[in-house]
DNA sequence: GACATAAGACCGACTGGTTGGTCTGTCTTA
DNA sequence: TAAGACAGACCAACCAGTCGGTCTTATGTC
């Protein structure tokens, strides 16, 4: 016999996934899942709480990842490479978790919120520095805006959750290429530039400006 | 004296942006928006219809924006810069809107979520087939997968609803120069291939190259 | 211009159903 | 035997939607 407070998550998330966090009453979460109102109350504070703990098994996972890579790394151009590719991992390995976050996340009561935006911001400002610090190095373009160029990776990637299948056309590796390849192709600047400190960068480039 | 589906419209608009479609009652909408229960179902159908309303106003003009663009132009690249452009200026205009939307659209019961449905899959076919004119035209990389790149293009600026603000460091236009700055970065193959049947290509990047 | 009339705009008390959460109590297990 | 795991009847609050009624306004008639 499994673990109830396991069952719950687990069948409340494929629910949610389904109609949505509103779309599903404590009483169907507990009649799908085998227990009873005592039985949920007692695992979880409050439906609110089940929520975020939802929330918070994807968001401390890819924080983690994004941090180690930031570690790791000590070129820009690895780091930016190894975040997205633990970033786009994220989607395949939580799908259902990201999806009810980013459906659900505005209804979250205090002190939930609070938790949830903290955790992202520090994310956030993980990927705008490593960015940033591209940018200083010569890596990377500088004429760029940071925050609208940031914004636009986060974007891009985020919305994975939207459209990504597991039994799709594309793996998650496959995207996970692509995703970098364009990225790099926005970030890194002509060719001539792309020679940081002697260090010769093999990264396909394209475009040279007229 | 205002009009008072106009007025319901508006603070509801106001009302969802904040709490959400779930957030906000009925009650909630008609004491804010200074009318009453019978003055809201005069007006419409059901709560459910309020939100299609919202929903079709702002999906309906990116789409014939999108169409517009596609006919007035004929090269693939100043068709998506011209998509672009009118795709992260809908943010502006319908901003509140399309927060509502992409929280709640999957509440939405029959028949409205098929008909959302169906719009927003012409515009994203709209964009693809821009793509995938491109590549075959040679203006575009052939290698890069039509679904990945075109999923990350629409992610991108789907995605502004997040963290757009119209009283914000950039205007909605710096944002949309930089996007398609950025989209013409990965798409674009290097530059001895951008010369096509003898065009050569005066792509307009805002930002100059060093 | 005065009046009758009808149609649409709007009101708000009411309802039937649902929801998140509680509470008392039982069962299991260490 | 005590403590945690679980059960399920119960409740107060709330919610979308209804319905009989009133008010406003445009129009046709004399």
């Amino acid at each position: 016999m499994r673990d109830l407070k396991e069952d719950i998550m687990e069948t409340s998330l494929d629910l949610f996934d389904r109609y949505g966090f509103h779309g599903v009453s404590v009483n169907q979460i507990v009649e799908a899942s085998n227990t009873s109102k005592g039985g949920f109350y007692h695992h979880f504070q409050s439906k609110d709480e089940l929520l975020f703990v939802i929330h918070d098994t994807f968001i401390t996972y890819v924080l983690k990842e994004a941090q180690a890579a930031n570690v790791v790394h000590s070129s820009p151009v690895e780091k930016i490479q190894a975040i997205i590719r633990s970033f786009v991992h994220v989607f395949d390995l939580y799908k259902p978790h990201i999806s009810v976050f980013y459906q659900e996340s505005m209804y979250l009561k205090s002190p939930y919120n609070q938790q949830i935006k903290e955790k992202r911001d520090v994310f956030k400002d993980l990927v705008f520095s490593v960015i940033e610090e591209g940018q200083r190095s010569g890596h990377f373009r500088k004429e760029l805006p940071l925050e609208i160029t940031g914004m636009a990776i986060l974007g891009m990637v985020n919305w994975i959750y939207k459209w990504y299948k597991q039994d799709g056309t594309y793996t998650i590796d496959q995207i996970a290429d692509v995703f970098t390849d364009l990225v790099l192709h926005f970030l890194l600047p002509v060719r001539e530039d792309v020679e940081v400190k002697g260090e010769m960068l093999h990264v396909p480039f394209f475009y040279e400006c007229k």
